[in-house]
RNA sequence: GGUCCGUUAGCUCAGCUGGAUAGAGCGCCGCCCUCCGAAGGCGGAGGCCAGAGGUUCGAAUCCUCUACGGACCGCCA
């Protein structure tokens, strides 16, 4: 559609309607809001009438004229200030229908990506436990985001980052330990500061079993090394295995301990020192507040300022060990090598502050490839029971583990409720509400709208009308026409335009929002039918038109589940 | 002191890389089932798009400042 609208500009600009060279990049073709405008509508004609001295209404006449003479358009009307409205020939419109159909779910697929390599960085929960319901959104954004990036023509990667490297492991093998020595019938001493958690617990009867009693009483450095491997391979896998619940499936799990030891920090550094950007040097202390304990240390630091942080970010602590920083930047690092051309990490949005330093990191260290990052900070979820905040604490064990919640809600209502809000958004989460079976609900909506398309092709076939794709897609669909029916027609058209436009920004809960607006005029559509018998979609009378009905009705449930496939939620076939 | 995010209907939120009269759900007021699934549909009331400047033919959208809310700001990941 955009094309013909720039031939329509060349062609004036061949006969000197309108001069050479315009830019013609701001030129939209867009649907306009209301569908009264027209089919279409593009603003070239303001676009161009300062560069072109000419009256937008001038030029919006002109490139009327050349454009009415396509085929394709119906006719093409000047309007406001200088829009020009197209209302395209219908069977422009009724064309999708059979595309629709033959593509099935790989309608609105896009070859944008170029097969490009995108890496997805999520999760990445510390491997000390098993998910709470804190790592879920992110959880469900990032492998949402990752359907949509495939399903717009990218290579993608999933990667959880296995934080296996700091302190927290060292706690998390006393942890084990103390389950350890309960398997072998010893009390066990969960002190201050360990992981009380009951998951614990088969850790130590693993351990029991592999070390039998050997390592009771033993001094730690006898089994820490040992006890840290073993205790967050099995967390690992309690982890895979939740994260399997979600229908979540990664492609690369990268160690952070696999970086110490092995020089790859050091290169990372390296590489970043021959840049220039690397200086021992003296931080101020944060403004604002006063830190009692606060005194000058000379530290290793990078010079993040150069790329647009507020500081010089620290590699090294004052006793010269590594920062958290340092191994991620060998791993964003790793990922570069790696040879992505995009890389895309899912945050918690308490780790905003992280974000320019890492994208600084990023961007001198891609030097000339300029590998894009993009940072998507997810904002927190609070959760609610019958309308009431419902607190959770580790302290008082009454956490709430990402399989306890899915024992209550699903998986397919978690995902689809979880992308009904932009990531930056505060989400609220009410057990009660998510699993309700209503309009209010917008999982069952756009659930119910496919069972509903399901249904009235099942009605079909009990009045003997074949509903097979390739019958369906021979229909004579000139016989629509009515306005609920151009309206979803219009609503599938526009599916292409919403997966380009959600991959584009990174935002998968468009798909969502999209699958709403659809839903919700299929449901208008139905519901003619029953005030008007006329406007049932099965007449037995009519078979003909029927056929035409049925062939819509096939293409917006094509359309949705195609949709609720990239969200990983599965379409029902009925709702009972 | 600084950074990031947010501020749109009574409430919860969409709003297309600037377009025509700013949308949806809930709540409120009405209406619609002798069933193609009411788990639904239709209508009504309800807006200074936080405020002030700026850019533009045109701003909820872009820029600057201000106010308010949240997150973060050296050795914890």
């Amino acid at each position: 559609m955009k094309t013909l609208v720039l031939q329509g500009i060349d062609t004036l600009v061949a006969d000197g309607t309108l001069p050479e060279g315009l830019e013609t990049r701001a030129v939209s073709v867009e649907p306009p809001r209301d569908p009264a405008h027209g089919d279409m509508a593009t603003n070239a004609a303001m676009v161009l009438a300062k560069p072109a001295r000419k009256s937008p209404r001038d030029i919006a006449a002109a490139l009327a004229e050349v454009l009415a003479k396509d085929p394709g358009i119906a006719n093409a009307d000047v309007a406001g200030p200088g829009f020009l409205n197209l209302r395209l020939d219908p069977s422009r419109w009724f064309s999708i229908i059979p595309a629709v159909i033959a593509a099935g779910t790989g309608f609105g697929r896009s070859e944008m990506g170029q097969g490009q390599r995108v890496n997805v960085e999520f999760v990445s929960a510390n491997p000390t436990g098993p998910l709470h319901v804190g790592h879920t959104r992110g959880t469900v954004f990032g492998d949402t985001l990752s359907n949509l990036l495939a399903f717009a023509g990218y290579d993608v990667t999933r990667e959880y980052y296995i934080n296996d490297g700091g302190a927290q492991v060292d706690v998390l093998a006393r942890s084990a330990y103390e389950r350890y020595r309960e398997a072998n019938g010893l009390e066990p001493e969960i002190a201050e500061g360990l992981y009380p958690g009951d998951y614990l617990i088969p850790v130590g009867e693993a351990l029991k079993e592999k070390y039998g009693d050997s390592l009771i009483d033993q001094p730690e450095d006898k089994w820490l090394a040992e006890l840290r491997e073993f205790a967050t391979e099995m967390m690992m896998d309690l982890i895979r295995s939740d994260l399997a619940l979600l229908g979540v499936k990664m492609d690369s799990f990268f160690s952070e301990k696999s970086l110490y030891g092995s020089g790859r920090i050091e290169e990372a550094v390296e590489s970043l020192e021959s840049r220039g950007l690397i200086y021992n040097g003296v931080l101020e202390p944060p403004k604002g507040k006063k830190p009692e304990d606060w005194e000058p240390r000379p530290q290793t630091l990078f010079k993040s300022t150069e790329y647009g942080d507020d500081v010089d970010r620290p590699l090294k602590k004052s006793d010269g060990s590594w920062t958290y920083f340092a191994p991620d930047i060998a791993y964003h690092y790793d990922k570069i090598q790696r040879d992505f051309d995009m890389l895309i990490d899912v945050f918690g949005a308490d780790h905003g502050g992280y974000v320019k330093r890492m994208k600084a990191a990023v961007a001198a260290l891609s030097g000339d490839k300029s590998v894009s990052l993009d940072i998507k900070l997810v904002q927190l979820v609070k959760l609610f029971r019958g309308g009431e905040p419902f607190k959770m604490s580790k302290r008082a064990g009454n956490f709430v583990t990402l399989r306890d919640l899915l024992d209550q809600v699903g998986p397919d209502e978690t995902r689809f409720v979880m992308l009904t809000r932009k990531n930056d958004a505060p989400l609220d989460f009410d057990f009660d509400k998510v699993t309700e079976k209503s309009k209010e609900n917008p999982v069952y909506y756009v659930q119910y709208a496919h069972a509903r398309a399901c249904s009235i092709l099942s009605r079909a076939r009990d009045e003997n009308m074949e509903t097979s794709d390739e019958a369906l897609a021979g229909a004579d669909l000139s016989l629509l026409g009515r306005d609920a029916e151009m309206r979803l027609l219009r609503k599938i058209s526009e599916w292409p335009r919403h997966v380009e436009l959600a991959a584009n920004h990174h935002e998968p809960h468009r798909i969502s929002f999209y699958l709403y607006d659809l839903a919700s005029e299929f449901h208008a559509l139905q519901h003619q039918g029953k005030l008007e018998e006329e406007h049932r979609f099965v007449r037995p009378d009519a078979p003909d038109l029927t056929r035409a009905r049925l062939a819509l009705v096939r293409a917006s449930m094509v359309v949705i589940s195609t949709g609720l496939g990239i969200l990983g939620v599965t379409p029902m076939e009925e709702m009972r």
